[in-house]
DNA sequence: CCATACTTTCAGTAATTTCTGAAAGGTAGG
DNA sequence: CCTACCTTTCAGAAATTACTGAAAGTATGG
């Protein structure tokens, strides 16, 4: 009975959810994450149900081989889970459900992967530039003086949003939440 | 007479800054930005000095034309000036010095390019899905009504991030640090 | 400890992105 | 309106990144 009247409508809900996809998959790509990915993580946060990598090669058109290595970035992303049935061998994946738990998780890891090597960088940098290492008065040059600045200042400006983000994330759901009304009172 | 003691400090110099250019280039990259795009703004940024096209692409050993693409994205999102002199052709290019308008500049043009495209999308999947669209009994479907409640969450937070990121924008940078103290006493 | 039912890996290939260099396009001064 | 000097464009080449599919790996129930 069910499946007569509904047809249809899972149609259009098909239509809507990879409209969706879609999009999310483009929007990953100038973020630097491969279409796939975004896209395999966009239909689990949709569809709002576990998937097996079956079901999700199939709905997106892609090769067991890649299905199984972006679910399994995605699970080290921890924005996706695994998920066993008793009595089933298949294993299922389902987002995260949360989009403020989501965005921590990818802010946590950004952080750690790419902005703590920056910050070592820059320490690097400026011990190069120390009077130690290249003379007293050589240190006062003027080129030497600017570069020195500048490493200076992006070194605050990255270890002040590093702080801000451990607070995002130390306080998840609820914090952001907090955060965001003080924000916006703030102005 | 400076050139002589100057030498070596020269060297040290260079290789401090082009240890700041290659990582930033590599961080670039992961955030969907082309390397050569992130260096040569790294570049500009660390010697805190106008320079030509000729420059920057001996420095970086890069192609004519590829310097003057990258220039030219970077002028147009707004992290780079160009810089004429009167009575020479040559043009020279300088980086914006401070940081927080650095990234004001960039949160804002992602804002624009990404964040509105994905809102308008999740509106375009809504409609999709109202009674109106599908009929009153299938809005009520459970499959349906999961991915409706998914896609106002993650409008939601799109919305509200937004609305952070703007006032970002229109206070720049005394704004900025003012954002991040009430931020840190927050908690 | 075998058969079954799945999952992971990875070498080769396909697709995409980035880069080069030469030609065409400005423009300012003469 | 030329010449000298710079900048931009873009077709083709190079480099990088992503994907496939088949073979190898793993775990579970009998």
């Amino acid at each position: 009975m069910t499946t007569e009247i509904a047809e249809p409508v899972n149609q259009q809900l098909r239509l809507a959810q990879d409209l969706f996809i879609r999009r999310w998959g483009e929007m990953g790509q100038t973020w630097g994450i491969n279409r796939t990915m975004a896209e395999i993580h966009a239909l689990l946060y949709i569809v709002a149900l576990p998937l097996s990598a079956d079901e999700v090669m199939e709905r997106l058109n892609i090769s067991r081989g890649n299905a199984s290595m972006n679910l399994r970035a995605l699970c080290e992303w921890g924005i996706i889970r695994r998920n066993h049935r008793r009595g089933e061998r298949r294993e299922y994946f389902e987002s995260l459900s949360d989009v403020w738990e989501i965005f921590s998780m990818i802010i946590a890891e950004r952080k750690r992967r790419e902005m703590d090597p920056v910050l070592e960088t820059i320490r690097q940098c400026r011990e190069m530039l120390e009077e130690s290492a290249i003379g007293k008065g050589a240190a006062k040059e003027e080129a030497v003086r600017m570069t020195r600045q500048r490493l200076g200042s992006m070194e605050e400006f990255m270890l002040v949003s590093n702080k801000v983000f451990q607070q995002f994330i130390g306080n998840a759901r609820s914090g952001l939440h907090k955060v965001v009304k003080l924000l916006l009172k703030a102005f």
